[in-house]
DNA sequence: TATCTTGTTGGAAAAATTACAAGAAGATTT
DNA sequence: AAATCTTCTTGTAATTTTTCCAACAAGATA
């Protein structure tokens, strides 16, 4: 079992889930990839390896780890949902022209950080800044 | 014309957008409604106002209010895109169980939002806590 | 009025997600 | 080890959400 292998299958004994063939691929994926993946791209690449698995497994399974906190599910961009294997605090910058999803650290995001707002129990906070990535913005320049 | 359709018609104008009757009457909504609704919900509301309107006109109308920055697209929910009038910032709360989004005002807001993250340009700043609101946490308790 | 541009409509298509029932795999009991 | 029970996975079909597109309508310009 390759070092990355065993630290999924350990990632998901201490969150409390079963770490099947399927699961332990998936969250294998997630670790070793920060792309913040798409259902579909997990599912076509962990097809390489699992050539029988199911798009049905990879959203059940896919929530299941967002439920028990392995993954984080961004909802971010406008028409797909995609997970994040890294869960430790960090916030997010979409490009609205790419779709790209890039990660940004943000020490602020612990003062954030709060159990309660207004009364209400927060579990996840969610920090994205929306805008023109530094890619995009030198492409539009020169086509101008 | 009603003061708020009024209203309605000259965020349009300011925003550049011209004010068709559709347009002006989908804003309106929003302005008068900060419920965070779902197209769906906007398009069954207008439907009373304007029984011509076709779901695709709500589609467009929308894209283009969070493009001129008239209304704001959020991408909190994860099976359906809303949309909020208010264009002050602010930060929402997602309750998990119900899904209600609910307005939380944020003053730390303004120190958060910046112009540049990490040589990425940011147009919007998208703060949103999850968790379970007061009132789904209530019901759970006097069910156990 | 004639022409051009922009906005709206409806229906059909595409894409994303879920439901469900059957089968497979793993764990537990006898 | 066989029988039983539970959990996980699979595949297909259905549902839901969103977009595409072509025709029509409305408004602006000349």
């Amino acid at each position: 079992m390759t070092s990355l292998k065993k630290q999924a299958y350990n990632k998901l004994i201490d969150c409390g889930i079963k770490p099947s063939s399927q699961r332990t691929a998936i969250l294998e994926y997630l670790l070793s990839h920060h792309t913040h993946p798409t259902v579909e791209e997990v599912y076509k690449s962990v097809l390489n390896e699992i050539p029988t698995l199911s798009i049905t497994t990879v959203y059940n399974t896919l929530r299941l780890f967002s439920e028990k906190q392995a993954a984080t599910m961004l909802t971010i961009d406008d028409h797909r949902i995609c997970y994040d294997g890294v869960t430790t605090p960090h916030a997010h910058f979409y490009c609205k022209q790419c779709g790209r999803v890039i990660d940004v650290p943000y020490e602020g995001l612990s003062d954030i950080q709060t159990d309660n707002v207004m009364g209400n129990q927060v579990t996840e906070v969610h920090l994205c800044f929306k805008g023109l990535c530094q890619k995009c913005q030198s492409q539009s320049e020169s086509q101008s």
